[in-house]
Order: structure tokens, then sequence, then C-alpha cells
DNA sequence: AGCGGATGTACAG
DNA sequence: TGTACCTCCGCTT
């Protein structure tokens, strides 16, 4: 789940739900419970995204920064919440929702001030309209790094992972082995571009889907996806099968401890 | 019952 | 570059 279209997402859903509200805050893991006991009967204000990074506002008690890692999950539902089991780490329970996290890797009270350190670590987010492309132009171009390395780390863009980084890849014909600086300002254009419409796409749909309406299933009289990670792909976890393009082979090659998949044939130098 | 992965990051060396 | 961490699920025995 969590890329960034999880986490916005999320933080819109937190919005819907509890924004404005006096909640309940609990720690049933029991991880969080000092900071869950400050918070507990306080008013969550707001809900931001940033990347892959959750904040929830609590006025001046401060934030709640929650990162979800590979592993966190968000369980949320109408009231009333069931009883909670013990990987609970944070529960919020409003009169009419509940949300539960389990497995975050990060689940931390903030003062604004830390809030902030952690945004300016990061890179631009397509997510983010106030957000915009050169910022991580000026890292890409100057960077001997492949554009796949680049597009995960968080500082040059923020909130891809690995399933929108071999997907945009492939939607313009680019070798994820090219380095930033081989990049042109056209290319990296069109890449952002792109990744603010999948991701939007994402945040709406709850799930990430890439395939053009040309090449779906349907309009190719092909089999519907066989992976379980949810969308309709093109090259994410198809190591070993025809690509839906040219009936290449996809590859995979691990790539900074993660599993890079492209298409030989359609991403070329 | 036990294993191996998984849409991520941080730290050590 | 390798390893540790967090949880769940599907596969194998």
């Amino acid at each position: 789940m969590p890329e960034g279209h999880t986490i916005h997402r999320l933080a819109q859903d937190h919005r819907e739900r509890f924004a404005g509200r006096t909640v309940r805050v609990s720690s049933p893991q029991g991880r969080f419970a000092d900071s869950a006991a400050l918070l507990d009967g306080c008013v969550l204000e707001t809900a931001e995204a940033h990347g892959k990074h959750l904040f929830l506002g609590f006025g001046g008690t401060g934030w709640v920064h929650v990162h979800l890692g590979l592993f966190g999950k968000y369980g949320i539902g109408p009231a009333p919440a069931p009883p909670a089991t013990d990987t609970v780490r944070l529960r919020i329970a409003g009169p009419d929702h509940y949300s539960d996290l389990r497995g975050p890797t990060a689940c931390e009270l903030l003062t604004e001030g830390e809030r902030q350190a952690v945004a300016d670590r990061l890179g631009p987010d397509p997510l983010r309209p106030e957000d915009g492309p050169d910022r991580a132009w000026d890292r890409i171009a100057r960077s001997r790094s492949t554009i796949a390395a680049l597009l995960m780390d968080q500082k040059v863009i923020a909130g891809v992972g690995n399933v929108y980084r071999a997907e945009v890849l492939f939607r313009h014909g680019i070798d994820p082995y090219r380095a930033g600086r081989d990049l042109t300002r056209r290319e990296w254009d069109a890449l952002w571009t792109d990744l603010i419409g999948l991701m939007r796409e994402g945040v709406r749909n709850n799930r990430i889907d890439t395939v053009r309406p040309e090449h779906t299933p349907e309009a190719m009289g092909r089999p519907p996806r066989v992976d379980d990670h949810g969308g309709e792909v093109y090259v994410y976890r198809r190591a070993g099968m025809p690509c839906h393009l040219c009936g290449d082979e996809i590859r995979t090659a691990g790539l900074a401890a993660r599993n890079l998949f492209w298409c030989p044939r359609c991403q070329q130098r």
C-alpha cells in the first residue's frame, strides 16, 4: 500500500472523519502510550500529507508524525471500534469513526518545529499543488546516479515508491539505468507531469493503476492481472512475463535493496 | 508450524 | 552494501 498516494488518501480520510472533533486516543500495543495519554480528549484539528509522511495536527499539543514504512497499515471504519488487538500502535476514535494504525516505522509526537524539519528534508511532492519539478531537476541534472535510484530518493522527489518508479519509467520508455544528468529537461518535465496524474488517480481509487486505456486487458483481449498488489500495471512484479506492448520478457534486478522491473526493449538508452 | 516476501527507511561500517 | 525493524499473508511442510 504505502506510496505517497496512500498517505494523501489517509490524510483526506482523517480530515473527513475527525477534523474539528474531540477524539479518544490510545495505544493498545503500548509503544505510543505516553503520547496517547497526552492527546486523549484533544481536538484533532487537521491532517496533512507530505510525501510518505502523515501528520495529524492536535493544535498546541503538537503533531503525530506517522510513517508506514514497508509494513504499516491503517484500518478505518465506522464506530463502534472493534476490540483492539495487541498490535494496534495508535487508535483514534471519534463519535462516528475509528482508525487503527499497525506496524508503522514511525509514530511519534512532534512539535511544530520538528514537523517542519521533517518536511524540509523532503523533495517536491507531485501531490502537493504548491510543489513543482524545478527543485528535483536541479538535483537530477547534476547527478551521476541512475534515474531509478533518484526517483526513490525522497530528498529528490517525495512520495514515489517502487511501483510508481517502475511504471512511470516504462510509460516514458526510459531505461532505469540512465544517469540523471543524461536526462533532458523535457523528459523530466514529462515524468513529473505524468506522476501528478497517476498519483492523483491513486488517491482517488486508493490503488495504483498505470495502464493506459488502449492497453487494458479488455482493450487488448488479454487476461486480467494475476498479481495481487491491487492495480493494473505494465512491469511491476511482472518479471519473466511478456511485456504488454512488445512481448519481450520483463526483467528484474536488485537496486539498492529493492526490486527494479523494466522492459529491455521498450526502455532503451 | 514455519518460511519468505512486501508499495520503506535509517543506521553502521 | 548490508542489516535491523515493524506486521500480515500466502505458500510450503
